[in-house]
DNA sequence: TTGTATGCGTTATCAT
DNA sequence: ATGATAACGCATACAA
């Protein structure tokens, strides 16, 4: 059942005037009679006029929306950014359109197809932990086609990027070096990600800064991002078959951090009698936990904000951008008593 | 900063071709010599070529894509309900295009008159907790857009619907008497909303089903659906109050159940021995906290899903639809230790 | 001040 | 088998 609108021309033909005098009245241009103006305007009113924003589009050659692909939306740190983006685009007169890559690398590259052509005018995108190869996102970024990263950034692709730095890491591993844990052991996203990188590097910052010695054994890698419950929990097993098991965990992403608690829960293990817990998480939920869980936060809204204000600068830009930002954000470190 | 896409015109201009055949070429016309498809399409795929949604949106009076309002995008269930959107949208070749109402009116009205005029195809709403006047919903629906309603649905609009039945807060209720509860509150959304009129009536029918008498001391709502934490706070506050004060709380959103953890906890009253609570919730974290929260949950994924089936079914149909449907879902009691 | 014609990218209709 | 043209809704350069 199609839902037919009212256009200009059935304001012109209703009033016996021509399509270019309506357009122009509905304009407020300065060659139109305020009487005619009226007229229009008026009768527009009455009968719920609404320009066609595709027809618009078509001729602008902008859809005045912008692509945004994350690996899920019902996860506590993307569903704030998309609140932060849509807060900004909405402001701006802008659509966002959501896609889900799943933390799979084939779906994002069809999300970006679905998403590409000429219906959006820009992406906003944090990659899959499975995405290596980015020849997606190059083909459309070499053809000036505006994108910004965030959270999941690559360093191959020069543009506008938002992302927390590595002092979250490396504070969430001092304070449990602080707090007396010797063996800190660390679950990580997937390690091609800069992301995961970046974490690792702050955590090895704290262990040095503070004279201890890395063992490799404690990291452990999710390469689908923990999105299954099972790689946690074979990386949680790995860890706890260790001849000096861990008595410290540091999860770096809010699914690999809720994926502990329910290991832990599930094997009776006590935090953090039996062992710490330190995670990345954006999820309100954390504090009410018990014991209420020590978490690094990301300002994960102000990110989402950030990305958008970015994307718009590229989108809205007269002539190309060469001059490229990459704004890093502060995480916070909230003490609670799962460390002790 | 525009970014220049390949249309037909080059491609026919290129290969010295028609528009009109390359057009058929593409779509693979049986009025086309295969050397000629050959051809083109080879071409095409060289370079990159993408029909441009746009001009056969504007041809075909479709845009392909949905509108979706919700209030909060950070919410556990409603972050579900949009996963079962995107995943049947996705793969019917829809759009999903989000905006978020925040439990306002004015943000609802806003939201869908940038959704409406001929952007989007179709609409999925969970109406905002403050809304009462439904013309700005009704307008459009008289003119033949096709709408469809879950969760927060309203009676004055016949069209599909989806929705849960008053069963959960009923079985909620039935289990905190079993367990032997004397006074169960009842903290709900907005009085005006439906859904909270049918939690209501789950609640009653339980008590009236099991001898105990009502008291309508014990029924709090929250005119802004628990959105601010001062609402739910106050509802606490008066049932603290109370001279016979409550021993259950029966906490029917998402929303609520998270700020009555967060009051009792900080006001130290404990779960399950100071006061029993069970709460709607979609949160996965619900069965990490401790006590782990006994809830119902909601199939928010299925509702999306549904939902999505429905609009497309009212967009997709050649004639109107007159025949609606309202697809009643099951609730999941989940009982846990927050009632004994 | 108003009207006519053109184009945005695509496809359907009608030639050739 | 292929090409020319009109149309979708709108804005605008150009005419009148």
């Amino acid at each position: 059942m199609k839902f037919e609108a009212v256009t200009i021309k059935d304001i012109a033909k209703a009033l016996g005037l021509s399509t270019s005098t309506v357009s122009r009245a509905l304009r407020d241009s300065y060659e139109i009679s305020n009487d005619t103006k009226k007229i229009v305007l008026d009768y527009a009113k009455k009968i719920n006029y609404r320009p066609n924003p595709i027809a618009l589009s078509l001729k602008e050659k902008r859809s005045r929306s912008i692509g945004v692909i994350v690996c899920e939306i019902a996860n506590s740190y993307f569903s704030q950014v998309i609140n932060g983006i849509e807060s900004v685009a909405y402001d701006r007169g802008y659509n966002v359109i959501i896609s889900q890559s799943h933390e799979s690398y084939e779906r994002e590259v069809l999300d970006l197809q679905y998403l590409a052509s000429r219906s959006i005018d820009g992406l906003i995108i944090s990659i899959s932990a499975e995405t290596k190869d980015l020849e997606h996102l190059t083909k459309l970024h070499d053809r000036g086609f505006p994108i910004v990263f965030f959270d999941r950034v690559v360093d191959e692709i020069q543009t506008h990027k938002v992302i927390t730095n590595s002092q979250g890491a490396c504070d969430a591993t001092t304070h449990l070096i602080r707090k007396n844990y010797k063996r800190i052991a660390n679950i990580s996203n997937a390690t091609n990600l800069l992301i995961t990188k970046s974490r690792i590097e702050g955590y090895k910052k704290a262990l040095k800064d503070n004279g201890l010695k890395l063992d490799e054994a404690l990291i452990e890698y999710c390469p689908h991002g923990g999105l299954v419950y099972e790689e946690v929990e074979k990386a949680l097993d790995k860890l706890f078959m260790l001849d000096k098991k861990p008595d410290a965990v540091l999860s770096t992403t809010d699914k690999i951090t809720t994926s502990c608690l329910r290991y832990f829960k599930a094997r009776n293990i006590k935090i953090p009698d039996d062992i710490a817990l330190i995670g990345f998480s954006n999820s309100e939920l954390t504090e009410l936990l018990s014991p209420p869980l020590s978490i690094v936060r990301q300002p994960a809204f102000k990110m989402g904000e950030a990305a958008t204000n970015f994307l718009l600068e590229l989108i809205e830009s007269k002539r190309p951008i060469t001059n490229f930002e990459t704004k890093v954000m502060d995480t916070e470190l909230i003490i609670r008593q799962s460390t002790r």
